[in-house]
RNA sequence: GGGCGGAUAGCUCAGAUGGGAGAGCACCGGCCUUACAAGCCGGGGGUCACAGGUUCAAUCCCUGUUCCGCCUACCA
């Protein structure tokens, strides 16, 4: 009980250095964070969106893990087994590129290691730099169970994946064929759709004429041709046709005949084709299959041969004869300059296009035609397309549903094979001798065809979002049956940014659906990209990245985490900067004063929670304790919905202009005195803020944790304590109604003080005239809190307006109208002033109002109780105007 | 080219089913009032993007326009 006693002890301001983790380590020890597997209780699971193992800390993880911390915390402190899945990604070609990186400074490549040797390096980095980004979710509070930490490339995870392989290709579902795919020439390797990013930007088309083979000679024409519009000239190379529309009568006759390819001097026919739109340059395409995803399609309809001109690399192949080793862009030069060499460049133009992207290195893509494994997507995208339809998963906000179907409905094979080395290597064999391809969970003893014993084992590895998929049941323990699929899948809720709705969360939903036979998880939450204050993408060249760690150092992590959650409103960019987080840091600090003056005075208070008899309360009491009631109820609503921004913005509300600002004022008499009148206030004030620090701790973990201890009678942790509900005996209706007016009156004087310049510390004398019965017992039973408050010296009360003191200022209420005797305090021309502009002010609402009453369709079509209520309004301000008059003459008369 | 979203105070945004324009921050003025100056009290400020329409009544519903985001796509 020491450090009870020394509370009121409490600093003046809060340090959140060494109370972080002191907190997370006393929580580890006590195992706070880890699921069991009590069937008795409801379960709540969560898995994380494993970040990258290369990944530091970035403030979109920060937000994301905080959301994902707060519902977490909320749930387990609500009593539900709450079980989040941490993890890492291998993230394939992410972090191969970093260890080829660094090999690269000992002037290596990672042909030069060779494929063992190289997988080794990136295990040895990853056991030494691997685990950063875990060690910073616990910095940022994380409550994730840490026994169960998985990394996508662990034995466990490795089994799964061969798993699904394997099923998948004994259904049929996974291909391996020659197609055109897109293909990075700096990690060599090929890539999803998705996995391109195209940004529009400014480049050229070139019109090439192609030469008519002459039906004479059989050799080019050197006056009929026919003219094809490219923004990839170097791609001619490659050309095995000509394409028109089989409608565009320009060409109808040229269909069927043939053209010499420049620079090539190659013979391709002219052929007709759907796709080509006459509309678009000259209408007439050269079609080069094995490096454009169309004239592909096009030479599938049209048996067309395939000229594969690229290496991976990017360098030109054999096939292109003279240009053979050039790189794609010096090619593009070199193809340019020997056609206008020839005079067969016709013209150049500024065209906008949008080229496609290494989306991990920024290199330009190149399709290219190769071997690749694939998965047929149609069979598994149905099922995920009607379990969001059907609102098995329900995304939230809700906006992301017709995008979800939109991709699920257009999507192409998902090519999963990367021509790297890091990653699942995927499990399929040659046999040496006859050919034949096994696939199997295992690596094969011999040949199931010829039996011969020497097979070789495909080089590719998986796309590292097909491991990703498997994330919700593969942490758990499938394929084997285990306990943990039972209770905690499907997951109760997802929550990732929208960014990777198509390359993970679709994904998930057909793998899960798929092997499972169950949606992966009930709902999806899609949070915001965080941006900076002008809403421009944080980066680094921008030097305008918000480091976490940085501003945890700086403003506390509390202050952070509470931060990201006001900021994360629903399907809205997230604009952060370093003020906001200062600003929120304020509130953390308040909580503490707060706390502090509490403790100061009620410190040794046992037992204040059943300490409370609704009966024996004032309004004062119950008001606060009403008003607590209903923040509870938002607060709960609110995490309910995943309204984040609205469940902190309430607390921060209540806590500071409801609790502080009014409450501890009116108490503060009470609170630092002695007697039955002080003890109830003491317990009044610590319930709230026992109440209010559980209903923050989700958000704040740390600093509710400290103080949570320094409250009387705690043992255990706030982190395991109950989360508040409301009780139904705390909501005092008319003790709401009287402080609300209360309220009005102390600020009705204040601003009288204000206006007219009077020094706060001036004591006033108030004369007080009621309307209302609730006025005069407000009047009556305040006296203290109105003296407090407003600094009154002395009351009185008045029956009649005719017997107001002359020469007063006045606040004018329906229910009450005060008056401050201004001989001697005040300039009676300003308090003049003050009425005029009111009085302008309440004329020009009336005249709204009377116009309205005045409109005969008003009054006919408008439902009564609006009429009614207009009604009021001019009667209302009526009064007042009459009011003002009375209050001018007064003045008058004095000045 | 298709799709989605946005335009409300200086800034960031809230404004269920149409019926008196709100918050936070910033700003201005006054206060060291015994928890907090990281604080307290008070205040000013908006043709609700523009143009039509529906309605007794529009920030809200409808149509169109302009501007700004984002996603997506095979116009070479």
């Amino acid at each position: 009980m020491s450090d009870k006693a020394d509370s009121n002890l409490l600093p003046k301001a809060y340090d959140f250095k060494g109370v972080e983790t002191k907190w997370y380590e006393q929580w580890m020890d006590n195992r706070l964070f880890e699921a069991t597997l009590d069937e008795d209780k409801p379960c709540f699971s969560m898995v994380i969106p494993p970040p990258n193992v290369t990944g530091v800390l970035h403030i979109g993880h920060a937000l994301n893990n905080t959301l994902q911390d707060i519902l977490a915390r909320y749930k387990r402190m609500d009593g539900y087994n709450t079980l989040w899945v941490p993890g890492t990604d291998h993230a394939g070609i992410a972090t191969q590129n970093v260890v080829e990186r660094q090999i690269a400074q000992e002037g290596l490549t990672r042909y030069d290691l060779g494929r063992e040797k190289f997988i080794e390096r990136v295990w040895q980095w990853k056991a030494k730099s691997g685990g950063r980004i875990i060690e910073q979710l616990k910095r940022l509070g994380c409550s994730c169970d840490w026994s169960r930490e998985r990394f996508t490339m662990d034995e466990g995870l490795s089994k799964a994946v061969r798993e699904v392989f394997v099923r998948l290709y004994e259904e049929g579902l996974i291909y391996r064929g020659d197609y055109i795919i897109n293909w990075c020439p700096r990690c060599h390797t090929a890539l999803a759709d998705i996995e391109v990013e195209h940004d529009l930007s400014e480049g050229r088309i070139w019109y090439i004429r192609y030469p008519l083979v002459d039906e004479a000679t059989g050799k080019a024409s050197r006056d009929s041709y026919i003219v094809v519009a490219t923004t990839r000239p170097e791609t001619m190379l490659g050309d095995t046709a000509v394409a028109v529309n089989p409608d565009d009568e320009r060409y109808k006759d040229l269909v069927g005949k043939y053209v010499v390819l420049p620079l090539l001097n190659r013979k391709i026919p002219i052929i007709s084709d759907e796709h080509v739109d006459p509309e678009f340059g000259t209408g007439a395409v050269k079609v080069t299959p094995a490096h454009d995803f169309n004239d592909f399609e096009i030479a599938v309809r049209h048996k067309l041969p395939r000229i594969n001109i690229f290496d991976k690399d990017a360098k030109l192949t054999e096939e292109t004869g003279p240009y053979e080793g050039l790189d794609r862009f010096e090619a593009r030069k070199k193809v340019l300059e020997d056609l206008e060499k020839e005079g067969l460049l016709e013209k150049e133009e500024v065209h906008s296009l949008a080229a496609g992207t290494c989306y991990r290195c920024k290199t330009v893509v190149e399709p290219r035609l190769s071997k690749q494994w694939f998965v047929k997507i149609e069979p598994l995208a149905g099922p995920a397309l009607d379990a969001v339809r059907q609102g098995e998963t329900r995304i939230v906000p809700p906006g992301w549903v017709r995008t979800y179907e939109e991709w699920m409905t257009n999507i192409r094979d998902w090519c999963i094979s990367r021509q790297i080395w890091w990653g699942h290597r995927i499990p399929a064999w040659t046999c040496d001798s006859c050919g034949h391809l096994v696939v199997a969970t295992k690596t094969p003893e011999k040949c199931p065809n010829c039996g011969a014993d020497s097979l070789t084992q495909e080089t590719d590895v998986l796309d590292t979002w097909f491991s990703s998929a498997l994330w919700p049941f593969s942490t758990l323990g499938w394929p084997e049956k285990t306990k943990e699929l039972e209770l905690f899948y499907p997951t109760s809720v997802l929550i990732t940014s929208f960014d990777i709705l198509f390359f993970w969360v679709a994904r998930m939903m057909m793998m899960g659906l798929h092997f499972m036979k169950e949606v992966p998880f009930y709902f999806v939450y899609l949070h915001a990209l965080v941006r900076d204050a002008k809403g421009q993408k944080m980066s680094k060249s921008k030097g305008n990245v918000i480091d976490p760690l940085t501003i945890m150092e700086k403003f506390g992590t509390d202050a952070v985490r509470f931060t990201l959650a006001a900021f994360a409103a629903q399907g809205r960019d997230i604009k952060l900067s370093e003020d906001r987080i200062e600003g929120y840091r304020h509130f953390v600090n308040k909580i503490w004063n707060a706390a502090r003056l509490v403790l100061m005075h009620a410190s040794s208070v046992e037992d204040y929670e059943n300490g409370l008899d609704p009966n024996s309360l004032n309004s004062v009491e119950k008001w606060i304790l009403a008003r607590l009631n209903s923040t509870v109820k938002k607060v709960r609503d609110a995490l309910d919905s995943f309204d984040f921004d609205v469940a902190a913005k309430t607390l921060y509300g209540f806590f500071w202009h409801e609790y502080c600002d009014w409450y501890l004022e009116f108490s503060k008499s009470d609170l630092s005195r002695g007697g039955d009148r002080s003890i109830r206030a003491k317990k009044v004030a610590l319930t709230v803020l026992d109440t209010t620090l559980r209903l923050l701790h989700p958000f704040m973990p740390f600093v509710t944790e400290e103080l949570w201890h320094h409250l009387p009678g705690k043992d255990g942790f706030i982190m395991v304590s109950s989360f508040p509900k409301k009780d139904p005996e705390w909501d005092f209706e008319e003790a709401q109604s009287e402080i609300e007016l209360l309220k009005t009156m102390i600020s009705g004087i204040r601003n009288i003080r204000a206006e007219l310049g009077i020094h706060p510390g001036k004591e006033l004398e108030a004369v007080f005239l009621p309307h209302t019965d609730l006025a005069k017992s407000v009047i009556s039973a305040h006296e203290v809190e109105i003296k407090a408050l407003a600094r009154v010296s002395k009351m009185g009360q008045i029956e009649d307006a005719k017997d107001k003191p002359k020469g007063a200022a006045s606040f004018i209420h329906e229910e009450v109208e005060i008056f401050i005797p201004l001989e001697g305090v005040v300039d009676i021309q300003q308090e003049l002033k003050k009425i005029g502009k009111e009085r302008t002010k309440v004329e020009k609402d009336l005249k709204k109002v009377e116009a309205k009453l005045s409109n005969e369709n008003f009054l006919k079509k408008a439902p009564e109780n609006i009429v009614q209520k207009e009604r009021d309004k001019r009667d209302r301000l009526l009064a007042r105007l009459s009011k003002l008059d009375g209050h001018e003459r007064m003045l008058r008369e004095i000045s």
